[in-house]
DNA sequence: GAGTACTCCCTTACGTCGTAAGTCTTACGT
DNA sequence: ACGTAAGACTTACGACGTAAGGGAGTACTC
């Protein structure tokens, strides 16, 4: 009667679950709902499941995180394009790093709550080496020293993934009272704010462009590294000046 | 029969919980024991008193976070010196920012969860607020436009507290078996580290030596700062290049 | 084809957290 | 002496991560 038992459902056609399809359970949820609503319960949940049975596939919490941190650098790592700069463009570097970097931002702006899961973590996983592996990669190219580059690296911080914790989170203009209030005891401040908040209100990306803000401070970064990179080089051709 | 009731305690000479009291006992805990360690019921405990008691001075645990932040901060403003630069000394800015960052590191060092409160809070009480004032007010000192502080504010982001969030904390260095590993799938990275590793095994201050790798990044930006504002001041003495 | 083992999911329950709600104690003003 | 209110305590709830073990299904052995 039917086909056999293996072909046909008993009555669930449940898709079985699985590590990958726990983390990106995981990943759509923290993206629709916010990293405080991940949790074991509500993700098991969302795959129709129960809390401890995604204990089977993934040994606890802090392995969801890590999991998908490292879903994300997968998908990071889709995105960048492979060729660095060219033969003998030693200042090309910095454009290709750039390049990378904004690349990585992309994709986390999807993510909003992977910034914090990496803070939190601390989590250093194979697809995260990778990304940061292309970049030293890019840099070595340029004849930048080993040390150079270490210290580069520290330098750009977490700004490497893409990101910034925002200071301030400023994403909506101070109500005007408060600003009033700051004037008494941070007149500097006040005044800055007053200014800039009329910069360009036509702005769509809210009242600091984080965007912007962010190529700014990379910029510095990139063009600091630069002329380390070029006085490093100066100095190896012109070993000793006295 | 003794003294006024007033001036003995009858049993327990314990002084009176306070808001002040809470914090101080908070931030000495966080201190001692670690962030995690910072529970309603392990603060109670250490104050001598049972966990609902201290609802009556503080609101919630996050009022508590936003305190010992604060309490942080205050810490921070009494260490710094309060002159500035000298009139006329337009390049003298970036020496006294720097001094009043490193100062705030100086007092974040003996805090190590406050950077951490700080970003999952994104606070920003008034000390904090005071101390980026007074930043402002230095670079505003020196003739820069607002809207250049706005950008090098965002730039130097959370470094302005005196910390950045380290990515992948490498205070100790990787175990040997893990360096090769690597090498297989990151071998930028790894020749990096098996390099940068031997730069200076006898330091005192760890593998990697957190405090010169914070001055680096620091100065790379005051740096560019410093040159955006050269030439902000060149091109308001000579308006159009055309 | 019966027994066995293994895979995968579920049930129950524990300890910890922040904190809502209400109660008791103490000191003081009258 | 007696309200009264400040300030601490008691109890309890719901959410969290997860330890421990149960039980259904499948597959492999002899």
């Amino acid at each position: 009667m039917g086909p056999k038992a293996s072909e046909v459902r008993t009555s669930a056609p449940r898709t079985p679950l699985t590590r990958e399809r726990v983390l990106q359970a995981a990943s759509d949820l923290a993206d629709r709902d916010g990293l405080d609503a991940l949790t074991m319960r509500a993700l098991a949940e969302s795959l129709g499941v129960e809390a401890m049975s995604i204990y089977y596939h993934l040994p606890n919490k802090n392995a969801i995180l890590d999991g998908v941190v490292e879903l994300t650098f997968t998908e990071i790592a889709a995105g960048v394009q492979r060729q660095g700069p060219a033969q003998g463009d030693a200042a090309g570097w910095a454009a290709a790093v750039r390049e990378r970097i904004l690349g990585a931002r992309r994709v986390l702006l999807r993510h909003p709550w992977a910034p914090v899961v990496i803070d939190q973590r601390k989590s250093f996983s194979p697809a995260m080496v990778r990304h940061v592996d292309g970049i030293v990669g890019i840099m070595r190219g340029s004849g930048m020293s080993h040390d150079l580059i270490h210290h580069s690296l520290h330098a750009i911080g977490n700004r490497i993934y893409g990101y910034v914790q925002e200071l301030s989170d400023d994403g909506q203009a101070p109500p005007p009272g408060q600003l009033e209030q700051m004037q008494s005891f941070a007149p500097h401040l006040a005044a800055m704010l007053a200014d800039v908040a009329h910069v360009d209100p036509e702005s769509t990306l809210g009242w600091c462009d984080d965007q912007t803000e962010f190529e700014f401070g990379l910029d510095l970064l990139l063009e600091g590294i630069e002329r380390r990179r070029i006085a490093e080089a100066a100095a190896r051709s012109a070993p000793a000046t006295g």
